[in-house]
DNA sequence: AACTATTTATAAGA
DNA sequence: TTCTTATAAATAGTT
């Protein structure tokens, strides 16, 4: 890729070696920043040019990968025959089991239940992970209706042109008798009136103070309907 | 670099994530191969899919690349000051100098000097060592004189031609007056008779075995010359 | 696993 | 090193 073909040998000349070494360094990181991205895979490149300088990349980082890498060598080695590879398979169930356990119990507590043995330091950070959620959700929600919002206002003054126009032709068609006008009047969205003005709907509502132990189910909103 | 342009980022869909995990996988461990391989660098590349299976390459093997990249990070590390670096340089310059001291030795053994302290093995597999490098610059020297011979034919034939047309002019000019003939022959090299049969020159001559103690300078064959 | 329209990487030249 | 540009190579979407 590139004004020529070349075969894959060694750079016999220095300055062009050093400049396809610095290109092709940075493609390959680059690459290798984008598999760990694309395809969540955890990646560690590491590239000493011929000069003796270092050059790496890793999305997690090197000592991890190098971890990890060790520890499926090692585990590669200790399969010597079936017997050992039930144990392993035994050992990494075990450790998926205490996973598994932590993320129940961290579930639970997430769920308000089950909070006993912690102390006023784990309840706060409970508390303010919490309240993180319960924002990044009404940010959502209130994302959600703004565009519906919108949506409804456009259609609604399409609506209202449509309308405006059936109206003079029924005026056109009557000539000027203006008998019967309030029953032919176009239809009017209140909303579409002033569409520029800001929403200023109580989305976020400040937090319920009232009736400490009070269980409130989310109001089930679904999504507005107007047809 | 496909059919759409992509943002980096996750994709989705499992499937199509794990195919293109697969061909930018193979993508980037060809990438980094070539890197090594058209510059001269040491690279080493992990891949742990989202999955937890395990891919590499290395051009010269994992575990000399982690621990070179271990020892490169300690170093940066032990750099606290400019009194720290000049010990590292310092340790860098004696380990150079024992690396050149080492070679230095080696050198003179393949000269046949110093060869004292060497057991019979040592000095066996350095006679090996020796008649391998002789042979290999026998081959390389008979291969230059087979060219430079084919060479020389191809010429002389071409010269043969241009004598026989000369030869067939000077005649035509002449009439039929054969005297002087002797002069006017073209010139015929020698080789050029039999240009196919296979050239047997002695050049990969039997070991001299006479004289064990007789110190024989190698011809100076230099390059045929033949104008 | 192939195919191919596109995008991307990069060799060569400044 | 960095820029440009023509071309080779990689790969996204499709079959």
């Amino acid at each position: 890729m590139g004004r020529g073909k070349i075969v894959i040998r060694r750079i016999d000349n220095t300055t062009s070696r050093q400049v396809t070494f610095s290109k092709r360094r940075n493609g390959l990181l680059k690459k290798a920043k984008e598999l760990a991205i694309l395809c969540d895979a955890e990646v560690g490149v590491v590239v000493f040019s011929s000069t003796g300088r270092l050059y790496e990349f890793s999305n997690t980082s090197m000592k991890s990968v190098i971890e990890r890498y060790t520890k499926s060598k090692e585990e590669q080695l200790l399969i010597t025959s079936p017997a050992s590879e039930v144990k392993l398979w035994q050992k990494k169930a075990a450790s998926l089991r205490q996973q598994l356990h932590n993320l129940q119990e961290n579930h639970r507590r997430l769920m308000g239940q089950e909070l006993s043995g912690l102390s006023v330091k784990d309840l706060q950070n409970l508390e303010t992970q919490l309240e993180t959620s319960q924002n990044r959700v009404r940010m959502k929600k209130e994302h959600l209706l703004i565009e519906e919002i919108q949506e409804l206002d456009r259609k609604g003054k399409l609506l209202q042109q449509d309308n405006m126009e059936l109206y003079k032709k029924v005026h056109a068609t009557r000539g000027m008798n203006d008998i019967d006008r309030s029953s032919t009047i176009p239809y009017n969205f209140n909303i579409t009136g002033e569409a520029n003005v800001p929403i200023r709907l109580q989305l976020c509502q400040p937090q319920q103070e009232a009736d400490e132990y009070q269980i409130i189910g989310p109001p089930n909103l679904g999504r507005l309907q107007l047809h």
